[in-house]
DNA sequence: TGCTAAGCGAGACGGTACGTCCCGTCTTAAT
DNA sequence: ATTAAGACGGGACGTACCGTCTCGCTTAGCA
């Protein structure tokens, strides 16, 4: 979802496309020069070279204009298989945090104390701007689980609300966190989840010792 | 903290303390009705009975005026020191939720997004709405320590940050977390960080088990 | 003259003639509600059962479309030669007076203001609104002439403009003017420019003795 | 009048009286270089320097800006008592014609028609555009009946309507009237209306004749 | 006790941004 | 080929709110 209205009807003028890339690169440039309070709809529309009705048309107010200009940022990859549970966790984690160093971290709460009173966009911001980070960690959880990695009696939706929460609140309320603290994290909960963290923090050791440059080097600090 | 400046210079005509109060009541009231967004200086002025400049006289705006109504409504208490690791951690973290159950969750993203431009404001931010929150948690971990409940090489720290970034999460884009949630939370990461997970909990169930009514009764959901 | 083009090319769909009977009607219709400014191109749209371009395919624009309305509506009737010059210039008045009386006083205002920009608009609004109302009292004045009841010196382009004018302004300042305003104003008008007026007047007052029921009562407030 | 209050209640930031300066003159370039249509708020404000609301917190809207501007540009003197009444009318008359004669014709029109549904904005217009002028001739008038220079069955008023009529609808459909147009109308209407037309016109002739270059040239071309 | 001045309440100010109405035009599908 | 109709891009509107300024009154401390 870009615009209120891809192609609605059959007749009538068909829409400016130059229109909604110009206004969503207005609204990209604008949040990255002032942060979500330098966007207003007047400023978007003088940027991009049109009229306040016009964007107005496709979108509802800030608050969409600033999802579809994420939405348009974000496109998290599907993070690689790579068979150690350790590592995939760090890999998802990364590309998780990867997503949110592109936007000032104040914006998200700006953004989301006004998408939350219409529903239409508190959804539109849950399913843009939360559920896709949570895939990517949440897809190396499923892999351990089916692996066997967990204990049985862990509760995976919780241990990635656990993970994703503080990636938020870093976010939100700090700054954005770096690649060490990921780790930190997943020594912390997966410690405490993993049938045998040892083994795993073993098997992890010895994929960094062979492809260092591949897996990244990061596993050298964990132990 | 609550205004500007108690009294500045020594002559000229004393500030009516009754604004002050009416001023808080009504900006309480105001986020209770509308969340962040219902305030408005010159609605809260309406409210209070008083005025606009009454207002900018003790406040720099919108956030302060939210910051110090905050911190009339939060008075942490300490939590109480009941010799049990598990115990201690999960009355730590009723009472930050307790603070933070009154408010609206989509508070406080907004109020934060508003106050990160201003460095006094965000200093405020953290001392008045941050701070409280983690020492409650944070007071347990640390005698956790110094009962040496946790292993040598754990980063209190980190865990803290893990648990009250948990709770935040939840706050922002969920829904408050529950008694229940918390004590998850404090079973992934204490199963980690423990130096004996088993016996914190053989401890903290034989205390449920004598102290029912004093500790309250969620201990038995832990197991 | 009433749309922009009877039909243009041979071939194509042919225009559907009932919309141009609809949209006058809602024209003429919005004029009597609201007055000029209630008129929008949209909103006749809207009443016709038609659509924006439909309407402009026809006519220029506001304007246009008010002038076509006028033009349907002003049917000036001949005024009848009686012989008798101030009953003439009388009937003639009437006729006059009646055409405007069906439409909004301010209506005129407004519209000219719109027609003077454009040339072509101009012309119109003279040919249709001006006039005919001025041909009708200008038809008895000619016959004065022919009569030799006029003086010999007098120009009678101006004093139908004179005649003309009064309508005009009371129409838009005032009110419509009543017949016994008209009679007044022939009575200035003639006095002055009449080569004998109590003769006209005598003549006036003896046909009005015998044909009291054709000719009309409003002599006797002449005297 | 100037603006909707001057200085309504005592409290307060006075207004900046540079802004209505500014505002009037830029009202009255806009209507100079394109007529009524040319005027929007919005550009008025531009050109003065100044916002929007700062326009409608004085008036309230287009009219009135218009009206506004018009009383600032009008200061009818008072038409002197020469003692003839045919001079008196004539300057009466032509200080009439250059109030009116400094404003495009199809302004008045326009005006006038977005003045008539508003009562306030009404009485407005005929105060400071119809009345102004009508004083003018009607000076002359009153002082043509002391002097008994009018028959004594005469309608004053009527009479008055009369000319100011012609006024009004050369300027508003055809263009401004010259001097010479005054003099027709008052040849016409005074030639029905004055006890002795000639003895009157020939007092006129007898003070062009000694008084060519104070009281005009224009009787000549009475005659 | 009277004077002076700081500081107060309140109202109105100048200005930013809003969301909407309407205009006149363009595009598609149907006739 | 030309229509009918829907949607478009954009100009202008009138309003809510912001943060500030000015006013006249109130009060404390110094004379």
């Amino acid at each position: 979802m870009t615009s209120k209205a891809a192609r609605g009807g059959l007749g009538g003028r068909p829409r400016d496309t130059e229109i909604d890339a110009a206004v969503t690169v207005s609204t990209l440039e604008l949040l990255e020069e002032g942060g979500y309070f330098a966007i207003s709809v007047g400023e978007v529309a003088r940027r991009a070279g049109t009229s306040r009705p016009a964007i107005y048309r496709r979108w509802s107010g800030r608050a969409a204009l600033v999802l579809a200009a994420f939405e348009s940022r974000f496109d998290t990859p599907a993070p690689p298989d790579t068979g150690c549970t350790l590592c995939d966790l760090a890999e998802g984690l990364t590309i998780f945090l990867a997503g949110y160093r592109t936007i000032r971290p104040e914006v998200f709460g700006a953004l989301y104390s006004e998408c939350v009173t219409d529903p239409e966009l508190h959804r539109w911001y849950l399913r843009a701007v939360v559920e896709p980070a949570r895939m990517a960690v949440g897809e190396a959880l499923h892999r351990a689980v089916a692996r066997g990695d967990l204990r049985a009696d862990v509760d995976v939706t919780r241990m990635l609300d656990l993970i994703a929460s503080f990636v938020h609140y870093r976010t939100l309320f700090g700054e954005h966190p770096g690649d060490e603290d990921a780790e930190h994290v997943i020594e912390i909960v997966m410690r405490g989840a993993a049938a045998d963290y040892d083994a795993l923090l073993a098997h992890s050791l010895s994929l960094a010792g062979t492809h260092v440059d591949d897996a990244g080097t990061h596993h050298v600090h964990i132990g």
